[in-house]
DNA sequence: AGAATCATGTAAGGGGTTACATGATTCG
DNA sequence: CGAATCATGTAACCCCTTACATGATTCT
């Protein structure tokens, strides 16, 4: 099966979020990402990855640009806009839980730095969504090793068993989180 | 600064292990890789990936490959057999504990799936090295944490502790497994 | 005078996926 | 007779990284 709906990796979102706050050209977005802190010790924006993200999310319509001479008189500035497109699509990534295997490639960090950074009233909701949606996780996956048939496998148990204490971890995690930040 | 040392993924050295036992051609090795118990939890071997994966590895010099008819006369068979540089990539593999980074992306559960498939008798030592591994993670994620400086930043110690948790998750996992498997 | 900063990118490659091509054989 | 299995791949794409190109300006 396609992935039904495309959903655009954090750094897209983070891309978007920022150019809410304002149009900027993309050295200049490079250097607000890079200063953002936390976000570092996630990732670190490539410039090469950045001007490639760019056209793309222009192609999708979801950016557009404009071009003015630099004041130096380097090459000449890019302004990016954000389009109504674009504000849709990051309000989507704001407001759904991050998808497990997201969360393991840390997504949620991402979303937590950047949302607090951009828009910081809107964390108790992103952490209360989050929270259910982790719940979920384990009370699945709790159902899944309880009745372990007698086909499965002691390596499907013990697949089971490490995403129940990561996720579990995860949950008392994110109570630390609602905690602090409260 | 360039990776020092290429360590292939967890993909090639599943194929080393199982040319180890004997030489098959690809479409056998697909077929006893989606039949191993638990495998297909972390990840499915795709056919495209296969053959492709298969040519690196005979141009790393690492299999060499013999053609024989097919019995069926479908198209002629492609014997892949293990060279003794193959055989030293695949025991590297096995003694090194996995890096964290990759720990998150599950690897040492295809690690330890593919091993106790393979060389049962080698779970006890790779559990021991990968926990001790662990326990130096968590105790560096300890004394960061113990020693926040005024300059850290709140989302730096929820990165911090974000893994701090996760790696005691994966420890306590660990003592887990080595209970079960022993 | 040489190095860092400003500002745009290109090229090549590593990791992977999805979808399709080919042509014989065996199963229902 | 048509569908699944056998057995090899290709082509196009996605996400991301490393390294390099260019040409002006400002810092040391």
């Amino acid at each position: 099966m396609p992935r039904s709906n495309f959903t655009p990796p954090s750094i897209d979102n983070t891309l978007l979020g920022f150019l809410i706050t304002k149009p900027m050209h993309g050295y200049e977005l490079h250097q607000v990402i890079q200063k953002t802190p936390g976000l570092y010790r996630v990732w670190t924006l490539k410039q090469a990855l950045l001007y490639a993200k760019l056209e793309k999310l222009e192609k999708a319509g979801l950016i557009f640009a404009t071009t003015e001479p630099s004041p130096t008189s380097s090459p000449p500035r890019k302004y990016l806009h954000i389009t109504e497109a674009g504000k849709t699509a990051f309000e989507d990534w704001v407001n759904l839980p991050v998808l497990k295997s997201r969360f393991m490639r840390q997504e949620f960090l991402v979303k937590l730095i950047i949302v607090r950074q951009l828009q910081p009233d809107r964390i108790p909701e992103l952490l209360s969504k989050q929270i259910a949606m982790t719940e979920q996780w384990v009370s699945e996956l709790e159902h899944e090793l309880d009745q372990h048939s007698s086909s499965d496998t002691i390596e499907d148990r013990l697949v089971s068993s490490f995403r129940l204490l990561q996720d579990r971890a995860i949950l008392d995690w994110l109570h630390e989180v609602t905690t602090l930040l409260s």
